[in-house]
DNA sequence: ACCTCACCATACGGTAGCGTACGGATTTGT
DNA sequence: ACAAATCCGTACGCTACCGTATGGTGAGGT
C-alpha cells in the first residue's frame, strides 16, 4: 500500500497522515505501528528493495541466453513504464537520507549484475564494466522519457533492437 | 537566484518564503512581483529554458565535427554534475502542470538537434532518430547516475570513448 | 468476571508554506 | 511641493503535515 504511494505520488506521498486516511484509518492507528514518519518511510523502502529489485534480476534470468536476457531487461521498461514508477521516485529523491543508500545497494547491485551478464556474452572485464555503465544509464535515461516524454519514444521495437546492438556491438 | 534554488533544491525550492528569506527580503515584496507562487514557478522556468537550454546546443555547436559535438556533449555530463542539475530537478517533478510542458519542449528540442546530429555524421533518418533516443537516454540516464551513485561511473575518459562509440556504431 | 494488552480514535500543539490586508517608505511625474 | 506610483515590511488567517497525549474497545488469559 505505501508502495503504491511511493510509485504514484513519490516520497513525499509516504507520509503518515495521507496514508492512514488512504486506508480508512487515523494518524493514531499508524503512530501504534510506526514510531514515526520516517520509520514508515524506511520500512517502505526496505521491502521494496527486498521484494522487488531482485525480482528484475529473476524475471531476467528466465531467459536462458545473455543476449535474451538484455532484451527482456530493456523490453521491461519500454512496455511498462509503470514498473519503474518507484525507482524513478526514489532517484527524484536521492538527497533523502533515508533514499540515498537504498539508491546506491540498488544501483551497485544492478550494474554488477549487468557486468556479469556483459561478460558472460564474452566481453572482457574492463570492457564488460563499461558496457554495464552504459546499459544501466540507456535503461534510467529510457525509464525517465517514457514517463516524462513518451512521444518521443516511437517505433518501440526498433528502438529496442538498435539499442541492444549498440550496447552489444563489437569494438 | 531562483534557478540556482531551483537546481539546488529542486521545484520545491522555488518556494515564495524561502526565495524571500534568502535574498534578505520578506513575503510583502515577493507577491508584490509575483501574483502567486506559481507564476514565480513559471517565470524561473521560462527563463530557465531561454537562456539555457539552447545554451547547451551552442555549446555543443562550437565544435566543427558532429562526432566531436556528441564527444563534448556527453563529457559535459560527465565533467559538471552540478551543470545538469536542473535538469534533474525538472524531471523529479515531472508531474507538476508548471514543469510538464517546459519538459516536453525541451525534450523535444534536444533530440530533434541530436537527430540533426546524427544525420550529418551521415546516418539514414530513420536510423539517427533511434541514435538521438538512445543518446539522450543515455545523457539523462549518466546524469542520474552522477549524482545518484557517483562511485559507480569510474574511468570517465573511457567510458565516455565507449559511449561514443556505441551510439555511432555502423550497423 | 476481570485484567491486560494490542489496536485504534479523538483532540491537541507545533511548524512551514501560501496568500491577503494594510501601512510605511521611496521614488517619480507634474 | 504634492500627489501618485512603486516597492517593501508586518501581521494575520488558512492548510497540510508531524508528533504527543489520552481515552476507548475488543480478544485472550486467568
Amino acid at each position: 500500500m505505501a508502495l503504491a504511494a511511493l510509485a504514484e505520488g513519490g516520497v513525499a506521498a509516504v507520509a503518515v497522515e495521507p496514508l492512514a486516511a488512504r486506508l480508512g484509518a487515523t494518524k493514531g492507528s499508524a503512530y501504534w505501528h510506526f514510531p514515526n514518519r520516517e520509520a514508515l518511510l524506511r520500512a517502505t523502502l526496505e521491502r521494496w528493495e527486498r521484494e522487488h529489485t531482485e525480482a528484475v534480476i529473476d524475471l531476467v534470468e528466465a531467459e536462458a541466453a545473455p543476449r535474451d536476457r538484455l532484451r527482456r531487461l530493456f523490453g521491461f521498461v519500454l512496455e511498462d513504464a509503470r514498473s519503474s514508477a518507484v525507482e524513478l521516485a526514489l532517484l527524484a529523491a536521492k538527497d533523502d537520507p533515508a533514499v540515498a543508500p537504498v539508491l546506491l545497494r540498488v544501483t551497485d547491485r544492478r550494474v554488477d549484475y549487468l557486468v556479469e551478464l556483459f561478460e558472460a556474452i564474452g566481453f572482457p572485464a574492463d570492457d564488460a564494466r563499461h558496457r554495464a555503465v552504459l546499459a544501466y544509464s540507456v535503461y534510467l535515461g529510457q525509464a525517465q522519457l517514457m514517463t516524462a516524454a513518451p512521444h518521443v519514444v516511437r517505433a518501440r521495437r526498433a528502438l529496442l533492437e538498435h539499442t541492444l546492438a549498440a550496447v552489444t556491438a563489437r569494438a
